[in-house]
DNA sequence: TTCATTTCCGTTGTCGACAAAAAAAATACA
DNA sequence: TGTATTTTTTTTGTCGACAACGGAAATGAA
């Protein structure tokens, strides 16, 4: 709530005041410091961020673009409900996703997509062994996301970032609460995504993939139930 | 090139303009009438609707976030190209979607839902009949649309109306300099499909949208090959 | 008090203007 | 004549201001 450039007024370079209001209100979205469903205040982040409200809007249209936020007309813009009723729907597809990066991977990757692969999963198993939940979910999307990326298909890439994007929220909201050590399992399901990826053995991949997806689907089947369970008790 | 509103300044309603621009321009994109690579101005637009560039700027930041232009920071925006390079993942994702949406609409679609789909094949028998393309182009993915949106699966739906969009493009591009007839087989295969949901017969809607989804690509692939030899011989 | 009407207020949508950036044109220099 | 440098032009990015819209508060009638 407090500003962003008090005192004077800093120069910014022309043109990069909007990337830097998206950037951060997506992260804030995302991460949840932002409350679904709480107001979103135009002259608020205008002065905020010490510039006018021109760039700040532009900002928000592109946030309202990749449905992070809520526009009502000529009323307040808010940040968009997690929609759990399409929950299932979007387990479908985000296994779908899994299945379908990982086996272009097997088959299109060169070298140096292995190298970054392995970069992001060095990550991902220090936030395990580090018990950092939050660390997890980022460094897992990243992983998942460089192999979708030496898949070779912009159009899967693009589609698997949107939705793991979208993951971030959902998982945010349950590891926040009950900080559940995830099993080292996912590490070694990772180190065989890598290997069958590496060996170039569609097959091995496909299934992994699919079995990997349907992994975090059944953990977070498992948080819901028993978030549901602790809502009756109570 | 000329004025929509000349003569008297005609109001309209506040947020409106928007929607209008966007749309208006999303559509002389799509349909090519604004040629991949020409420069967008803004004042020209402005000029164009009669109304400030502010609103103007806010359809433009919306059809960058589909990609469908491309803003160079500071200069001009233009008109984004038709990524030939990438058409193997195209046909690869839309191939893919044919047949996700087309089973899960055998899953879990309802009676209101194959009306609609009916009317959309109405339409597009009748656009094949009377030989035009270009209509036969919009009707089909309306049907396809239609189908997907009776499979319940927002996520799905949206990344395959995207796919259309482009598809739309590349599509034009190529019909409209070989108006070929195209095959009333496109008829029968989605009465076919229509029959396959319709039965709820979830096997046979994954095959038929999958076969639907390779012939067209294979139709394309042989529209693109004579473009080429055409081209080897001038 | 309760409900309908009016007034006020906060927020968004749009505008015209100006400054910055980059290309294009013009000039200077060899 | 060809190249480097300056100037002009064009187009974008940002700003402050104002009107319109919708809700909230205030007012009035029963």
């Amino acid at each position: 709530m407090t500003d962003i450039d008090p005192g004077q007024t800093t120069e910014r370079k022309r043109g990069s005041g909007v990337k830097l209001v998206y950037d951060l209100l997506r992260d804030e979205i995302l991460d949840l410091k932002l409350e679904p469903g709480s107001a979103i205040d135009e002259v608020q982040l205008a002065n905020r961020f010490g510039m006018s409200r021109t760039p700040i809007r532009e900002a928000l249209v592109r946030l309202a673009g990749e449905g992070l936020i809520e526009t009502l007309p000529n009323r307040s813009t808010m940040v968009s409900n997690i929609d759990f009723l399409g929950m299932p729907a979007y387990f479908d597809a985000l296994v779908l996703m899994y299945r379908v990066t990982t086996r272009l991977a097997a088959q299109y990757h060169r070298a140096e997509d292995l190298k970054i692969i392995r970069v992001h999963q060095t990550e991902f198993s220090a936030a395990v062994a580090a018990q950092d939940a939050l660390e997890m979910i980022a460094t897992n999307a990243a992983f998942h996301s460089a192999i979708a990326a030496a898949g070779r298909n912009a159009y899967y890439f693009g589609f698997f970032d949107r939705l793991l994007g979208e993951g971030r929220r959902m998982l945010r909201l349950y590891y926040q609460s009950y900080d559940d050590r995830l099993p080292q399992r996912f590490v070694e399901e990772h180190e065989e995504i890598i290997a069958a990826i590496e060996a170039r053995d569609i097959a091995a991949a496909d299934r992994l993939g699919k079995a990997h997806g349907e992994q975090i689907v059944e953990q977070i089947g498992r948080l819901l139930t028993r978030n549901d369970r602790l809502d009756l008790e109570l």
